[in-house]
DNA sequence: CGTGTTCCTGAACACTGTTCATGATGTTAG
DNA sequence: CTAACATCATGAACAGTGTTCAGGAACACG
C-alpha cells in the first residue's frame, strides 16, 4: 500500500477505510494513516482539512457501496423500501465500525446523506404527505444504525473474549439479527400503510 | 463545588455530570473533573476503573431522572408506551449531548438497561410473543436515541452559529421534533398492533 | 502503639489532533 | 532556458488526552 509518489485524496480516503476495516475505528488515527502511507501526519492536513471531513468522506464511501436495487423488478414499495434497507445494512456491516462512523457524520451533518435518499424513493412513491415521509425515512435510518451499531460493538466485544460464549456463538443469532431489522422496518411500513389507508378513506 | 475532604463515587458522578450538561461531552475529561474537584486526575482512577465505566455510570444517572408515569392512569398499552417513550426522550434532552452519552454506553452493553425495560412494560402487557416485544422495544429505543442524537447536535452546531439562521431558528421546530418522534412511536406501535390482530384472528 | 483501610499526590508514559515554516518536486509561461 | 507557480511533502513543535504507579497523609480499630 505504499505508492512510489504523490497521494491523492481519494487515496487517503481509501487507505482510511482499509484501516478503519481492518483495526477499528479506535485504533484510526491520523498518525497510524500517515504511516501506512509512509507519510509525515502533517501531509495529511494538505488532502483533507481535520480528521471528521476525512472522517466523513470514509462514510461518504461506506454507503456508496451499498448494492443497488433494481426498482422494477423488487416489487412494491414495501418491498423495495425493505432491499433498500437491506442493502444499507449491508453496506454498513461490509465494514468495522460502519455504523458508528455513519452515524456520526450523518448526526454533525457532515454527509452520507445518500442514505436517506436512497429510503425515501419508495416511501415517497405512495406518501403525499412530504413531511411524514421524511420521518417515516428518518425513523427506519435511525433503526438500521442503531442495530447494526449494537450488533458492531458487541462482534467486537465477542471478538475480546469477554462475554459469555454461551450467547456469543449462537449459530443461529446472524440470522435473527437479520430478521430483527426486517421485522423492525415492517413494523414502521405497516404503521405507514395504516395511516395512509386512514387517509384516503377520510376523503 | 470543592468540598473540603474526601469524595465519594457519588459525588464524581455527579460532578461529571454536571460538567456535561455545562459544557458537553468533548469538555468533560478526566483532567477538567479532576480540576474542577480539586483533585489530582490520578486520584479519580480509585473512584472509577476508567473512563468509560464513568460515562457508563452518568448515562445511569441520566435515565435514572425519567420522570415516573403514572401506568393505571396513562391509558391502554399504546398511550402507556408513548408516555414512557416521551419520558425517555425528555430525560435526554434535559442533559447536554444526554443522547450521545446514552448511546455510546448502551452499544458497548456497559449500563443504561433501565430505558428498554421502561419502554417493555407497555408492550410486555399485549404482546405474548417475547422476541417480538424484544425487537419492538429495541426500535423505539433506537429511534429515540437517533432522533435526541440528532436534535441536540443540531443544537450545538446552531450554538457555533455557523448554519443558516433562517432554518436554525425556525419557531414551530422544537414543536415539530416532538411531534416527530410521538409519530414515528406510533408507527411503530401501529404496525404491531396490525401484526397482534392478525396473529389473533388466524387462530 | 501499631496495623490496616481509605483517599489522594506527583511524576511519568504513550499517545492524540493540529499548526507552521520550510523545502523538494514537476508543470507552465515569457 | 529561466523564472514563477501550484502541488505535495518534511520535521519539529504545541497543547492536550487517558492511564499507571510508587508513595504518603489521615483516620479507625483492636
Amino acid at each position: 500500500m505504499s505508492k512510489p509518489g504523490h497521494y491523492t485524496r481519494t487515496d487517503v480516503v481509501e487507505t482510511a477505510l482499509s484501516i478503519l476495516d481492518e483495526f477499528g475505528l479506535a485504533d484510526l488515527s491520523m498518525r497510524r494513516l500517515a504511516g501506512v502511507l509512509d507519510i509525515q501526519p502533517s501531509a495529511l492536513y494538505w488532502h483533507v482539512p481535520n480528521k471528521q471531513t476525512l472522517l466523513a468522506l470514509v462514510a461518504d464511501q461506506i454507503i456508496e457501496r451499498a448494492a443497488t436495487v433494481d426498482h422494477a423488478v423488487a416489487g412494491d414499495w414495501k418491498a423495495i423500501t425493505l432491499a433498500e434497507s437491506i442493502a444499507i445494512r449491508d453496506a454498513l456491516l461490509a465494514f468495522r465500525d460502519g455504523a458508528e462512523v455513519v452515524s456520526s457524520t450523518l448526526a454533525l451533518g457532515l454527509g452520507a446523506d445518500g442514505a436517506l435518499a436512497r429510503i425515501r424513493v419508495g416511501i415517497d412513491a405512495v406518501c403525499p404527505d412530504i413531511e411524514m415521509a421524511r420521518i417515516a425515512s428518518e425513523s427506519i435510518l435511525f433503526l438500521i444504525l442503531g442495530q447494526v451499531w449494537h450488533e458492531q460493538q458487541r462482534m467486537q466485544a465477542d471478538s475480546l473474549g469477554v462475554v459469555s460464549p454461551a450467547v456469543a456463538t449462537d449459530p443461529a443469532d446472524l440470522n435473527l439479527d437479520s430478521d430483527s431489522l426486517g421485522f423492525s422496518i415492517e413494523l414502521i411500513l405497516g404503521g405507514l400503510e395504516k395511516k395512509l389507508t386512514l387517509n384516503n378513506e377520510s376523503r
